[in-house]
This record gives structure tokens, C-alpha cells and sequence, in this order.
DNA sequence: GGCATATAGTTAGTTAAACAACTATTTCAA
DNA sequence: TTGAAATAGTTGTTTAACTAACTATATGCC
């Protein structure tokens, strides 16, 4: 490793490539082998669905760092598998507000318990001021780009 | 914030959601405004390349934490635009090598110095201790559930 | 009031990711 | 030495990401 440059490629490969797949697929494969048949994205939307009901898609973009066109395909294909369901807001009709079905609350117990085994399974050896500074650093990086 | 499961939910959501995106979305957009016309996840093929030239596909499968399918497509459109070329191995023909072109060296140059720049831009405000932390616990992560 | 501007969401087109199933080649052990 | 298992790479299918261009509604200034 000769310089510094090779080093901030280093950073610039984990970040893009490890982090962003390797918790996400392998909750997904629990998913999968509980017959679950959601996407790992799809399951990070209703995830801030269960924190709070009724979000806009707007909010829904912020919360999950993705843009409006990912967030309207994946409020579609959350509507087709009747997980939620599109209610236009009374105060501005440029909004939808986003609620949760009664099938997505029984998905929200099945999944919870996997979701945290997962992480646990992921954090090991990783002390909790760790994992903090770990996030204080992503957050500086997400708000130095944004 | 009101046990700890809900905060395990944030690293998650900071894992999966900022940090895939917002360096390699940056860079990508230099990329554009300087007529440069690669795709970001292309441009990371190429710099293990650059690192070593002649890498197989599968090298780069464990370079770059992508499955072999999404190397074949990289490596497909990278030989479209004859930044690479794929060369047989003579000691195993199941192998590919992947050799870079003149113009990728040419690319090389006009991109390394856009990355360092994206970089610095990212780390404002990071120290190098806590740079080492982050990589380390994702790497841990990655290993984790490798 | 009316027009420019901003905001919320959708549609279209391209690239990339994941998984499963597949072919070709090599390795290794009975 | 031959046949099973492992390894390298490809193809097909679905979902998701980004950009750009679009519609509809709301805001705010003259």
C-alpha cells in the first residue's frame, strides 16, 4: 500500500460495496427461508412505516435515503402485494400519505425478531462505541456530499 | 429513541441506504460534467485494475464484494466500450483475464484525481483514527456474515 | 388576481444487483 | 482412468437505482 490514495480507495470499496449488500442479503435469505417473499428494500420502506404510520413519500425518501422514483416503484409493488396503501392527503393533493395494511402489522412481527437477530449476528466483536462512531462517521460523509 | 432495537434499525438504515450511494453518486456526477461517461460501478472494476492489471473475473468478484453474473455484465459493457478486453488463460481455459485498453490508462489519469477530490470532499470534519474504526467494523460486519 | 417558482409524485429508458439454472473445464480420489 | 465434485464463467428473470422529462398542485410576489 504504497500512498494515501490506495487507502481512501480502500475506504471508497467497503463503503460502496460491503456495507450497502452484505447485511441486507443475508436478511433477505432469512426472509426467503421463512417464506417471505419481500424485497430487502421493500422491507426498509415499511420498516419507517411501523416507526410511524401515514408517512408521505417525501418523508419516505428522506428516511430511506432514496429518490422519488425509487420510492414510487417501491410504494407500487408494496401496493401490489397489499402491504400499503396510497391515501391522498386532505391539506395539499400533491401529497400521498402511506398506510400500512393489517397484513403488513403481522409481517412487522415476523420480521422484527429476524432483523435483529441478523444485526446481532453482524456486530459481533464490535463494541457498542464502535458501532457508534461507525455511524457518526457515515452521517458526516451522507451530510458532507449532500 | 426508546430501547435498542430501534437504534440497531438507524445503523442499518445508515448502512444499507447513505454510505452505497453518496460517494459513488458524487463521482459519478464529476464523472458526467466532465463528459466522462462510465458508470460508477464500472469505474470500480477498472481501479482494481489499475491496481493490477490482468485480474480474472472471479479476482474481481472478491475485489469488488459482487457476485460472478454481475462481473460478466460489468465486464461485457467495460468491452463494449474497449476499456477492457477479456483474454483466455493459457494454464486454465476455464479463466478469463481481463486486460485494460490504452484508452482505460488515459481514463485512469482523468478519473484518479476526481476520486481523491470526492473523497476529501466526503471526509471533512473525519479523523484518520475514526476513518480505521469505520473500516474495520464494516469489515468486521462483512467478515461476520461472509 | 395572475404568473413565476417551488414542491409532490409519475413515467420512460438504461444500468446494475440478486438468484437460479446452466455449460465448460479442472481436480481428485476410488 | 474415469467419474464425481469443485471451479469459472454465462444466461434468464425480477427488482431496484439513477437521470431526465413530465403532470399536477401549492406558494408567493407583483
Amino acid at each position: 500500500m504504497p500512498n494515501n490514495q490506495f487507502k481512501r480507495g480502500e475506504l471508497y470499496s467497503f463503503i460502496t460495496g460491503v456495507a450497502s449488500t452484505a447485511i441486507g442479503r443475508r436478511l433477505q435469505k432469512k426472509f426467503k427461508q421463512q417464506g417471505i417473499d419481500i424485497t430487502i428494500e421493500q422491507w426498509s420502506v415499511l420498516y419507517h412505516l411501523w416507526k410511524q404510520d401515514g408517512l408521505s413519500q417525501q418523508e419516505l425518501c428522506t428516511a430511506t435515503f432514496r429518490d422519488k422514483p425509487s420510492i414510487t416503484r417501491l410504494v407500487d409493488n408494496l401496493e401490489k402485494l397489499k402491504l400499503v396503501k396510497r391515501v391522498p392527503s386532505k391539506e395539499d393533493r400533491r401529497i400521498n400519505l402511506i398506510h400500512l395494511t393489517d397484513t403488513s402489522t403481522k409481517l412487522r412481527d415476523e420480521t422484527m425478531g429476524m432483523a435483529n437477530e441478523t444485526l446481532n449476528e453482524a456486530i459481533v466483536g464490535v463494541t457498542a462505541q464502535e458501532i457508534e462512531i461507525c455511524k457518526s462517521v457515515l452521517q458526516r460523509v451522507y451530510d458532507n456530499l449532500k
